[in-house]
RNA sequence: AGGCGCGUAGCUCAGUGGGAGAGCGCUUCCUUGACACGGAAGAGGUCAGGGGUUCGAUACCCCUCGUGCCUACCA
């Protein structure tokens, strides 16, 4: 297209260069390189994942820091890739094969895992396409998936070497458990949200039962989950609580069960909620289990891993969904008089983040990381300074999660993952001593058959049963194993077939996968080839900075550090920079239950990329939500094109440009080319610093201002008469300026906006390489002299088209003007532009001077230590000029009135810095010359009135 | 409940111990040879409220109100 278009059209340049770029393998460092390295790896989006504005905003700020530190000199290296994602996949796979009447089980463990990655190579693809959409300088040459052949070695190495060290180990204990995922969740997977229930008070019989009197005792509990009740085994009470402390010891009769349980004294009940009687399950809460611990309470589990009532619920609620279970027991208890009240009651539940379901406590076994000593570790790198959280309000967030860090639940009971490279032997249980058949089935508690590669874990054995599958239907596809504590797992870094203890080769593989943040944990290292000691780990590795959201903080950038530093022995990057979450105008979470979500991609197609990156770019403050506006980015599409056609301008004039680098002119630039030339180093400057400084909202508003406000509503303004009527050589100085402070615009813009200032460098300079292989504009020349003269200049141009405008004298009349300068200096500096003021303010006769008078029938104006006026002739309205200026006058007369009250202030005076007492008096004087100025007109005013 | 933020122009947001800024919107004027996705000139704010520190507070401290998030708990 090329400049000669009318406007910027960025549907038909945008996948131009970004093949272009790729093809000539800009994204992909030298690896024989001398420069010094800079490399990002890229959070790893899910792969089942579409581009959100979270990513946008993200991907963004990497590719700004990419292009501008390749740009400056550095070896660079962004590395993208994809989170296999396992829960989060497994269920869009699930979701797709159910329209088909198929599910998992019945599709058996390899057939799903095959069609997941047929899933992945057909649609995993999407996140990256948009990432290119939005022109990102990734080397996709080394784009990584985490379950890869090299990531997942990188997997297996962690994890033996992990349990050889004994940092990891299985447990039965309570977890959080998703019944529809049929999984175990980590305590970070879990959402809490606040739900309306209802707070039941139940009466316990007390022991020995009083049949059909009135004088039985009862103890009232109060729960939200009455359905639980039936895995009760003691009732807690506060200790000094004297409703109840008579009865510590005694015991009730468990209704619905007729079990007998005792009452016991617990500290940590509150006697002010509820009844202050507690009901305790520990199978189905984390603070029951606590107290049952305590307490050496009997464990009692009612619920199995789909959210069905188990056998020890009982006949009557056997099979039962737990809430239709919660309703029958809540009926029951009704009929037998045991229901006392019922209230609505807020109260947060666990969510899965996955799916929503309400999470249930369940206790199950489990593979657990040991994270004591890798977490201190990991306080220690940010304490150091080692690592730098930026900004650094975070930095107690990250203590204080760290420090009450639990141990990380690994294991997973889905089949899209890193399976768990452990095995049992079911004949020695790894220590040598062979068992008998019989024996085996006791301890595999389901029965085992070999005929298949298809084994499911006792959770899912049940869920099926629930689904009217027969046992033998199961087993027919599946082995089913639920393999107790005693056995102890064999883990080595090769698949082994039989148990290096007895050599039995019935040895049964663990069939667990990994949590997903498993391997993420290792990113910074896997994807630079570890455990190889290759070249890309030597030069890359540790990354120069992460960017990240913080709502993955701890999910993934906690543990990555932990992880690099037990294994890496360095930090895994030496910056993080936390951006902000994108919200909607509301400031809500974008989320598609809300219905808020913008689309980047239509941001895109609706503006090009490099306006909705530059929007991104000026909404990334620190520390802040974005609340993001469409409007701005519809602000910066104006912006892009007020550059467009600048640039159309200055190729206009392409033949009056020469050879000859403008810092060679001396004495031929005039004042406005020089101050041009020290605003474009001035902005360079403040670019590189601002980015340095990761305050990306400031690098944009830098070049935007300079860009419009300066270099196009001034410098091109003022050039304008020269390159219309001027003489060849004036031309050739001001056009050289011209392209030189664009071609610096278009570098400093360049990482914001890549597309447009690619296609602009390409149609101005005759240049066939790319912008993406120039120099970053640095280290410019100053001229600063330049910057106060010309403030001379401004003040006298907008001085009289402040008149002007507010006498509303018509844009094309020709008018006269006077302006009485208070220095030599500003005088020379006035006299030497005459004409491009003149031509500016469309002045016929301007008159600069020391002794310039002001004539009767003039408006007037002060500028800084310009007085300006502008005589009127027949044109001046007088009224409207008179109201005018009694309302200056007024505002000064406020000021002065501030301004001295200060000044006569003792302690003012005496205590406040020299330099601004004098600012002050400056001011003073200034404010008191502007008064007797408009005072005197005025009386003018009114001698013309008369 | 604890922690972390936020409250600045109509809207979205910057900002600073020395009488506040941007973009969009608004008002008036202008289709002048880069650009109406434009130009010029304007209007508009008790910087949430109250107290304190200070010569001076929108900024620092405390409290209140409003609002958002995080962590824990909610039997």
């Amino acid at each position: 297209m090329g400049l000669l278009e009318k406007s910027f059209k960025p549907e038909v340049v945008e996948d131009k260069w970004y093949s272009r770029w790729e093809k000539n393998g800009f994204f992909t460092p030298d690896p024989d390189s001398d420069k010094p390295p800079f490399s990002i790896v890229i959070p790893p989006p899910n792969v089942t994942g579409s581009l959100h504005m979270g990513h946008a905003l993200n991907a963004t700020i990497q590719d700004i820091l990419t292009r501008w530190k390749k740009m400056s000199g550095f070896n660079v290296l962004w590395l993208p890739g994809t989170d296999h994602a396992g829960i989060a996949t497994q269920n869009v796979v699930e979701k797709e094969i159910s329209k088909e009447g198929l599910d998992r089980y019945k599709m058996g463990r390899k057939a799903f895992i095959e069609m997941v990655w047929k899933w992945k190579a057909e649609y995993g693809g999407r996140i990256i396409h948009q990432l290119k959409k939005l022109g990102c300088a990734c080397d996709w040459s080394r784009e990584r998936f985490t379950l890869d052949e090299g990531l997942s070695m990188a997997v297996r190495e962690v994890f033996v070497r992990l349990f050889e060290e004994e940092l990891l180990y299985r447990d039965d204990r309570l977890i959080n458990w998703c019944p529809r995922c049929h999984t175990a969740l980590s305590d970070l997977e879990v959402e809490y949200d606040e739900i309306e229930g209802r707070l039941y008070s139940i009466r316990y019989p007390l022991l020995p039962i009083v049949k059909g009197t009135e004088e039985q005792e009862y103890i009232t509990i109060a729960t939200t989950r009455p359905e639980t009740m039936l895995g009760d085994t003691a009732v807690a009470v506060h200790p000094e609580d004297n409703r109840y402390s008579h009865l510590i010891g005694k015991y009730v009769e468990l209704p619905l069960t007729g079990r007998k349980i005792k009452i016991v004294a617990e500290p940590t009940v509150d006697p002010s909620f509820g009844t202050g009687a507690l009901k305790v399950t520990p199978a189905h809460d984390f603070n029951d289990e606590a107290i049952g611990r305590l307490h050496n309470l009997p464990v009692v589990s009612v619920i199995t891993e789909d959210g069905q009532m188990s056998e020890n619920a009982g006949e009557r609620y056997k099979g039962l969904d737990r809430y239709e279970c919660r309703k029958k027991v809540v009926a029951d208890l009704k009929e037998l008089g045991l229901l006392t009240d019922q209230r609505k009651h807020l109260h947060a539940v666990g969510h899965c983040y996955r799916c929503k379901t309400i999470i249930e406590p369940l206790l199950n076994i489990q593979w657990y990381v040991r994270i004591e000593s890798l977490a201190s570790e990991a306080v220690r790198l940010v304490k150091d300074g080692k690592i730098r959280l930026i900004p650094e309000i975070w930095d107690n967030n990250y203590y204080a999660w760290m420090k009450d860090i639990r141990d990380w639940c690994i294991s997973r009971q889905i089949w899209w993952g890193h399976q768990i490279p452990a095995w049992y032997c079911p004949e020695c249980r790894n220590n040598g001593d062979k068992l008998q058949g019989d024996i085996i089935e006791h301890i595999f508690h389901k029965p085992v058959t070999l005929n298949d590669n298809n084994i499911i874990s006792g959770g899912t054995y049940s869920y099926l049963r629930s689904t009217g599958m027969s046992h033998d239907e199961i087993i027919k596809h599946s082995k089913i194993i639920s393999i107790p504590k005693e056995v102890k797992p064999i883990s080595q870094r090769h698949d082994i077939n039989e148990c290096p203890a007895c050599q039995s080769r019935n040895i049964i593989r663990d069939p667990d996968v990994l949590d997903t943040w498993f391997s993420s944990a290792l990113w910074p290292f896997s994807t630079l080839g570890w455990p190889e000691n290759t070249k890309d780990l030597k030069t890359f590795y540790p990354t120069s900075v992460l960017v990240t959201g913080f709502d993955i903080l701890f999910f993934w950038v906690a543990r990555m550090i932990m992880m690099g530093g037990k294994f890496m022995n360095d930090v895994p990057f030496r910056d993080v920079y936390i951006h902000a979450l994108v919200r909607d105008s509301g400031g809500h979470k974008m989320s598609k239950s809300r219905g808020n979500v913008i689309d980047p991609l239509v941001m895109i197609d609706k503006y090009g990329a490099d306006a909705f990156r530059f929007a991104l770019a000026a909404f990334a403050a620190q520390g802040r939500d974005v609340r993001f506006s469409e409007k701005r980015v519809e602000g910066y599409r104006h912006f892009i094109n007020k550059l467009w056609n600048a640039s159309k301008f200055i190729l206009n004039y392409k033949e009056f440009r020469t050879d000859k680098p403008v810092y060679e002119y001396k004495d031929e630039l005039d004042l406005p080319s020089r101050w041009i030339l020290n605003g474009i180093a001035l902005t360079a400057q403040e670019t590189n610093r601002e980015l340095g400084e990761y305050h990306f909202n400031d690098a944009a508003g830098s070049l935007y201002q300079f860009v419009w406000h300066e270099f196009c509503d001034w410098y091109i303004e003022i050039t304008k008469p020269v390159l219309y009527k001027g003489k060849d050589e004036d031309k050739e100085v001001i056009v050289n300026c011209l392209f030189f402070v664009l071609q610096k615009i278009l570098l400093l813009l360049h990482p914001f906006m890549p597309f447009v200032t690619e296609e602009i460098w390409n149609s101005v300079f005759d240049d066939s390489s790319s912008i993406m292989a120039s120099s970053y504009p640095a280290g410019l020349q100053f001229y600063p002299d330049a910057e106060v003269k010309m403030n001379y200049f401004i003040d006298a141009v907008s001085g009289i088209r402040h008149i002007r405008g507010e006498l509303n004298i018509n844009p094309s009349l020709e008018i006269k003007a006077d302006i009485r300068t208070l220095s030599n200096e500003a005088e020379a500096v006035l006299q030497d532009n005459l004409s491009a003021i003149m031509k500016l303010t469309k002045c016929s006769d301007l008159n600069i001077g020391e002794n310039i008078i002001r004539s009767k029938d003039s408006a007037v104006t002060i500028k800084n230590s310009l007085e300006i006026y502008v005589p009127l002739g027949g044109l001046l309205d007088v009224k409207s000029e008179m109201a005018r200026l009694k309302k200056e006058r007024e505002k000064i007369e406020g000021e002065i009135a501030f301004v001295n009250k200060k000044l006569t202030n003792e302690d003012f005076l005496k205590n406040a810095p020299d330099n601004i007492v004098e600012k002050e008096r400056e001011k003073f004087d200034i404010l008191i010359q502007k008064s007797q100025k408009i005072s005197e007109s005025i009386g003018i005013l009114k001698t013309i009135k008369g």
